[in-house]
DNA sequence: GCATAAAACCAGGGTTTCCCCAATATACTG
DNA sequence: CAGTATATTGGGGAAACCCTGGTTTTATGC
């Protein structure tokens, strides 16, 4: 009989992104992919019907739904089921919503495949990882003091945050609204919010401030 | 002595990314992973220095170069290269602008493992290559069927391309009216001119790609 | 528990944009 | 020149967006 192995579970949309993953994980003689779900929704439909997993590893720039809910609800469905995010973006303000919405690591898909495995084993013996590079960024965010150069994105509340996501992806105010189960109108008072939070003139530069910050180029 | 595997070189700056696709590749008895780049300036100078690979896959969404950049430089280095685009953009614009810029086809992130490989022999073999989903939005863009793919902004009229133009120096309806001196109901007219014959669903969308067009100056 | 503050939610009313439509103007063609 | 195609110009109603203001919900400190 084998030895034990870790059950992983994948969240991610991109399904070539998951099947490498995928690969590189069960490699590992200690490791195994024992699901895979293209969305959050997905994932929490498999957390409900099937047996736990020992990790989940998530991108939180999912299609639908914020990364960031389906944290909240993965951890209301099954409290200490420890949550790695594997995400493309590089700033620290995206890892430390992350940590404190309950993840408990943040690797970047710009790092090589063997930190992802590293990953994995550290958050499963209880530790936080975070990368080097990762690492900096949060100190100088607390370092800094919270004087100045707080980044203005961090002014903005999970919901508003969750909006910028979705305006980022193309949607209109009203398929928000729809998304979220939500009036247009609160979804329109978001982005009055954010445009001021941020500072942005009108619309269209809310477009493009959303557009490059959900996709890092576009 | 085994059958020579085709050479293919990667180019994402996502080096997770590059090692699922480089095992999925590596995989297949007739082609393997030669070179990784993490962005257009090493993959250049890989190109430039070492023996030329037999396919490029590329993604264009890099940090520094767009991606589209990379692809024209990179035929101007070797005309007959053949690029294969790896995207996690599933809108029909970047897959349109890819092809006219040189690329032999166009895969998405979203899409599993095997397409990947299929789309590498499909590109190798001489053909053009691009998913179901790809093709079905790339009918949408195109007028008329057939072969030779207009591009679509050289349908703009004068007026509507200087408005174009202002829209992406990130002008208002109303402001774009004062600098012409006409009704704002004609500029309005010509934003919805411009939608149309470019195929943008909405004003958010036109607002994107005007951005991106006037950041090319072309 | 209670008070306070932050966040989330939404309505009303003005402004801008969308969408369809049509009149005039310019160009090109037989 | 007459006829047709394309460009430019805008009107009117609908939809989306901007902004103010206010209520409910949630988190936090005492």
């Amino acid at each position: 009989m084998p030895t034990m192995k870790s059950k992983v579970m994948l969240v991610d949309d991109h399904a070539m992104l998951r099947h490498g993953m995928a690969m590189l994980i069960d490699l590992e003689p200690d490791m195994e992919v024992v699901a895979e779900a293209g969305d959050g929704d997905e994932a929490l439909a498999m957390l409900k019907s099937g047996p736990p997993p020992d990790i989940v590893l998530m991108d939180v720039s999912l299609k639908t739904l914020s990364g960031f809910e389906v944290i909240r609800s993965l951890h209301n469905l099954i409290p200490n089921l420890p949550v790695l995010v594997v995400s493309m973006h590089d700033e620290g303000a995206y890892a430390q919503r992350a940590l404190r919405g309950g993840a408990r690591g943040y690797v970047m898909k710009q790092e090589p495949g063997d930190v992802l495995v590293t990953a994995i084993r550290e958050v499963l013996a209880g530790n936080v990882y975070l990368s080097k590079q990762m690492q900096a960024r949060m100190l100088n965010r607390v370092a800094g003091g919270g004087s100045q150069s707080e980044p203005l994105i961090n002014s903005l509340t999970p919901s508003e945050f969750e909006v910028l996501h979705l305006i980022g992806a193309g949607h209109s105010s009203q398929e928000i609204a729809k998304l979220l189960s939500r009036s247009i109108k609160t979804i329109e008072t978001h982005r009055f919010n954010i445009r001021s939070k941020l500072n942005l003139k009108d619309g269209a530069d809310l477009i493009r401030y959303a557009t490059q910050w959900s996709a890092e180029e576009r």
